[in-house]
DNA sequence: GTCTATACACCGATAGAC
DNA sequence: GTCTATCGGTGTATAGAC
């Protein structure tokens, strides 16, 4: 019907694909159900992508670098390095909790890439992501909590982006918060303890 | 060909499931896949399951069961908590590094029975097991450390899952080996602040 | 450029010969 | 009970009218 330019359909798509592998997961992300979605006919689908795989591998790489979550706020209460590191997570865990879909569609999309070598690439970048973001956020907690991480702040990021995805993973499937809460605690300790604060 | 027993065939099907399953994701994991790993015909599937959906239920619950792998060994070296905690980490990532295709299918396979309600309660009876396993774990370690949970295990134990899979999948995703261990080292040491040492 | 109609491969499941 | 052959459905991708 109306003319719309490639780049725009692109994008639609993107986010129609989104919206089904946060609803349904990935197996049900077939070209059909996205241009469903997306209200656009299947032949469409073709003229703005060459695949199915081309689209998921735009859509893997557009949510990497759409992801913006850091794990600790910009304004924080608390003093003690352990508190301002619970407080991030629980915050983390609070954005979970109002969107688990788009967290499982992370993960679906992860483990989708892992089974393909030319993937797995893929998977990498969103865990070196996950892991700049952790970066900064720890670097900002040590700052603000006159503290000095004693082994490489990028260190202490992978350790923390695994705690999240184990928070992340547990909740998803038990949903029992308080478990959360706690693992959220247990890890702000742990990690508090490779630093030495002032 | 040869007359099999019905209950035969069915293990033996699942235990092919399995196998295609580990080395070439769920999404793979079709009928013919599956009687192709087995060595069957199409027909023997559907005289042995009533359907594909009913295997992979079988395949799941059976998965489950057969978990046995405890994070803490029988025989420890090393005095305090978390020595004892950490040795136990390492232990499981060895595990993880002899057979990645294995926990990789498993996280796979909880993922998938998360998207459909009728199987939600087979992804948490999965992690129910898993905590039953980290629970034991987690009581014998104290006892051989001599030291006390200051909160029920049971809250520990869930807490040591949560860790275990970030390790799981943030190692599956950058085979980094040193990240893995801070990780199980953070883990060890966060846990073992849940006890009071004699 | 956008649609409808269709090609072709593969899916789960079954019929019917043996 | 076990096989080969096939059904009906759905997947990705394309042809051809407009």
């Amino acid at each position: 019907m109306t003319r719309i330019p490639a780049p725009e359909r692109r994008t639609a798509l993107i986010d129609a694909a989104l919206r089904v592998v946060s609803h349904r997961g990935i197996a049900h992300a077939t070209t059909r159900a996205i241009v469903a979605e997306a209200g656009m006919s299947l032949a469409s689908f073709h003229y703005a992508f060459d695949s199915r795989d081309e689209l998921i591998d735009e859509l893997i790489t557009t949510v990497v670098e759409r992801e913006q979550q850091a794990v600790v706020p910009d304004h924080v209460a608390g003093d003690s390095l352990a508190e301002i590191l619970e407080a991030g997570l629980v915050r983390y865990f609070e954005h979970l909790r109002a969107d688990p879909e788009h967290e499982q569609a992370m993960l679906e999309l992860t483990q989708y890439a892992l089974r393909s070598p030319e993937r797995h690439p893929l998977a990498a970048k969103q865990y070196a992501r996950y892991a700049e973001l952790a970066e900064r956020s720890l670097a900002y907690a040590a700052d603000r909590a006159g503290a000095q991480w004693r082994i490489p702040v990028a260190q202490v990021a992978r350790v923390l982006v695994a705690f999240t995805d184990g928070l992340t993973l547990t909740w998803l499937v038990d949903r029992d918060d308080d478990a959360a809460l706690a693992v959220a605690r247990a890890a702000a300790d742990a990690l508090s303890r490779l630093a030495d604060e002032a």
